[in-house]
DNA sequence: CGTCGGGTTGACCCTTTTCAAAAAAAGTGG
DNA sequence: CCACTTTTTTTGAAAAGGGTCAACCCGACG
């Protein structure tokens, strides 16, 4: 049912001699283990004021492969992560395999904030992409808040808009039909991508497996893959290749039985 | 599918005589509306500090009566309102009137905190019970946590641990079987109203109708009526009469499929 | 050139929904 | 305290939306 193929981020990294200049770039302020490309279609375009807050504390960099965890569900995370390039996702995990994403993560989304400082997260991140993060200890935020009190509410903003996303999310699943599901999150993808990117294209890149997207929206692979023809047969969307093509947006929207704009906001 | 016959929570309330004193006792700080009585399950009883320092910054109180809206998920809401005395919920509601109930809202509860000042809230609320709430105006929320650093990372906290709620709700409603999500959720109300009014008994006041026990669960409240035949016959769980009684938490657990003590971190 | 991760498809099955209807409970007003 | 109404719970039968399973296809990659 899952891709159980997620490697431990603690493993060492073999980056081909061709990418050490990017490399390079990459590692800016700290040790952090850094590699890969970074022209990846989620770039950490435009900042809005809370974030740019949030990430002036940031402490140093880290970035990741694909396919590898950025969070242990069951430990307690020392850092919080800002996504400052690609595709990652949080999820939870079932001990029989299950598995359901809870977010996909787009440059500017923090991760791995936790209510009690020494509880495990309940939660798992793992990079879809090769991701890039800002990381920001978690005994700091306190600190850092006492002197900088607008940072708190920085803070306290930006998990709330993450929360209305989950929320958005559960009434999808719980209440939506696979087609509207499909549509809704697709809908959404576009919008937040073209919102952190800062482009407005029919098209952006999405390097999403249906997999992926089915334990998004709790279905399995094989029915968002005939769901998604249902939707290119219909005119709406193409998702091929790793491309989504917004054919109609009003349409889509109307499939996904949200209101245009619902995901706008996010990118505000 | 759904109870639409919420009524608007301006109406006038027509509190019986006998109601008088228990009005009186409730009408503390301010000239709010107060109403019917308050010795309900459901009540404040033991704080923790976070709590305590966003309650202590409360104007006033609210009451609701049962079946009221307390929050309208299209307007911007003025309020941030802290249960202080009985059971509410949070939800949304689709033009086609599907609802998905998002949360159970208890005694010390958070509801409405806005990401954005002047935007609708996204969700709404409703009183399921008579429901008390302490009142904090959402534009002062800035105000204090510039003074008050650690009443903004209360908030934070408190946005937090209900994200993680959501996010549990979630993976229940995408990846579990209706039995699994029954279990789930009654095992994690048991939880939490015994955390918060500090019993321990085997049984618990739980005024929930099976709709909307369906509707937290993405099921009909036809497939909960037959689901929750089949816990009774198992000798699991009974829930009667607006009772609910846990025969036997540990199976209970292993049926939900979560880790015994997932909810009890909320009560702390 | 052979393996491997994804995508695609069809047939079949099963969990859950839908619909109709009745019984039980809970309010409401007199 | 009793009729009367409205919710809520319960049950059965039938339909359907998705899941399961078994293949096969395809391009990427070593």
């Amino acid at each position: 049912m899952i891709n159980l193929s997620v490697r431990r981020s603690s493993e060492p990294s073999h980056p081909g001699a061709a990418h050490a200049a990017l490399q390079q770039m990459a590692t800016e302020e700290s040790g952090a283990l850094c590699l890969e490309a970074f022209g990846s279609p989620f770039h950490f375009k435009k900042g809005n004021a809370d974030l740019d807050a949030i990430r002036r504390h940031a402490l140093g960099r880290r970035s990741f492969r694909p396919h590898t965890e950025m969070l242990n569900q069951n430990e307690i995370a020392r850092d919080v992560l800002m996504i400052v390039d690609g595709l990652a996702c949080t999820y939870h995990l079932l001990d029989d395999g299950r598995r359901q994403i809870l977010s996909f993560c787009l440059p500017g989304d923090l991760i791995g904030i936790a209510g009690s400082p020494h509880a495990p997260l309940g939660y798992a991140a793992a990079a879809i992409t090769n991701v890039a993060v800002a990381v920001l200890p978690q005994d700091r935020l306190l600190p850092i808040a006492r002197t900088n009190p607008d940072f708190a509410m920085s803070l306290t903003r930006a998990v709330i808009a993450s929360q209305a996303l989950s929320q958005h999310h559960l009434t999808n699943v719980g209440r939506r039909t696979a087609r509207e599901r499909v549509a809704s999150l697709l809908l959404e993808l576009y919008c937040r991508v073209q919102g952190v990117s800062g482009t407005a294209a029919g098209e952006i890149q999405l390097p999403l497996t249906q997999e992926e997207i089915g334990d998004a929206l709790g279905l399995t692979h094989f029915h968002v893959n005939r769901v998604l023809r249902a939707l290119r047969n219909d005119h709406v969307v193409e998702f091929v290749n790793r491309v989504l093509r917004v054919l109609d947006v009003d349409r889509l929207s109307e499939e996904a039985g949200v209101e245009p704009g619902l995901f706008l906001s996010q990118a505000a």
